[in-house]
DNA sequence: CGTCAACTGTTGCTAAAGCAACTATTGTTG
DNA sequence: CAACAATAGTTGCTTTAGCAACAGTTGACG
């Protein structure tokens, strides 16, 4: 089994433009399936099988666009976080206090949504798979926000995105207290000033 | 482009079992995109292009399963039709009174929901494609119950099944004479005693 | 009338998906 | 424990689908 050709050129993990629709067609088949059946049982019990089976693919062809089923969910994490974070942010759109407080929204009820498939004990928590993704793809933003801006790349970009990921989980977790993210946000807005980033 | 392999060992037209899936697939595909835009348009203003953009597959694809799209229109009403039937009769019931009366009403029933796409005028009629569609699965049923009892076969299956399809279009056209059936068939089954064919 | 745009049907070539068969691993049931 | 069934990955080869490009047709509009 050959391998479809990812489109080397695109921009973005989840652009479409120029990929063979075949691939979009079964990748689409694959989380489809996968979705309707993380709605209806458990993560570990659901097979490969079971997935190409319901999405009418070949259980090879599910080899060639996914490593094994912990890549598909990492997939669709980050695929569903970045279709909501895109109707409410653009990429382009900068590094200002308003975006900051969006992103870490975003990051609360996306995560939110996600504490019932993940109850290991009489704890509501989430699954530390989501916790990757997310991050990951708040990561992709902070950077490109930063990038013109920052002296110090790297760094500031991992604080920024991590501190917004860890504070969207502890809101997502207990949603009591909707008041202190701005308290937050002047925290963050501060401790950025320290390491010489300033918001527009 | 070389056409699809049909399965020569196929026992009917609808028959699933061992076809490659990417083939129903993509007759899936493009039968519902077909119907979606049945739906909500007149059958002359679709074009090839719209049917195959909706169901995301290559036009060339389509002229792989499809003469064109009176042929697809042909399938799709064959289908539909022979999925109804195949809900009230088995193929293999026999020729009795109580089948054709069946045969009748479900002919009646189908063409009763093919009025409205169909208004030429201000007279409600049915579309020629869909009659002929309709008598030819009529005829195989009735070919296939005589079989084993007629000796003038064609001529006998002819007569049958047309009876059958003018009543039908009949009764789909002015659904007033519900009672009218029973007489129909009486006069039916004393017709076909004057061909030496007589019923359970 | 012409020309412009969109559609039809067809082709050779390329790429993706299906299939069968195989090894290896994991349960699970007598 | 042994034997069984089911699953996970992998591979070589076959079949189907996509693509781009083409000539021919149709229909609308100035």
């Amino acid at each position: 089994m050959v391998m479809p050709k990812e489109n080397t050129t695109a921009r973005s993990l989840f652009d479409v433009e120029g990929i063979d629709p075949r691939i979009l067609r079964t990748r689409k088949l694959i989380t489809d399936s996968f979705q309707t059946l993380m709605a209806e049982k458990d993560f570990q019990s659901i097979s490969v099988r079971n997935i190409t089976d319901l999405a009418t693919i070949n259980r090879a062809t599910f080899y060639a666009h996914f490593v094994d089923k912990y890549d598909l969910f990492d997939y669709v994490i980050a695929y569903s976080f970045h279709e909501l974070i895109r109707g409410r942010l653009t990429h382009s759109c900068g590094f200002t206090t308003n975006n900051l407080r969006l992103l870490l929204l975003t990051v609360r009820d996306y995560l939110s949504g996600h504490l019932e498939h993940c109850t290991p004990g009489n704890q509501k928590n989430i699954h530390p798979y989501v916790v990757r993704q997310v991050h990951e793809q708040v990561h992709e933003f902070i950077q490109h926000w930063l990038e013109p801006i920052a002296d110090n790349l790297d760094a500031a970009a991992a604080l920024i995105s991590w501190a917004i990921t860890g504070v969207g989980i502890h809101y997502s977790e207990n949603k009591t207290h909707e008041i202190d993210a701005d308290q937050m946000m002047t925290v963050l807005i501060q401790g950025l000033n320290g390491i010489d980033i300033t918001l527009d």
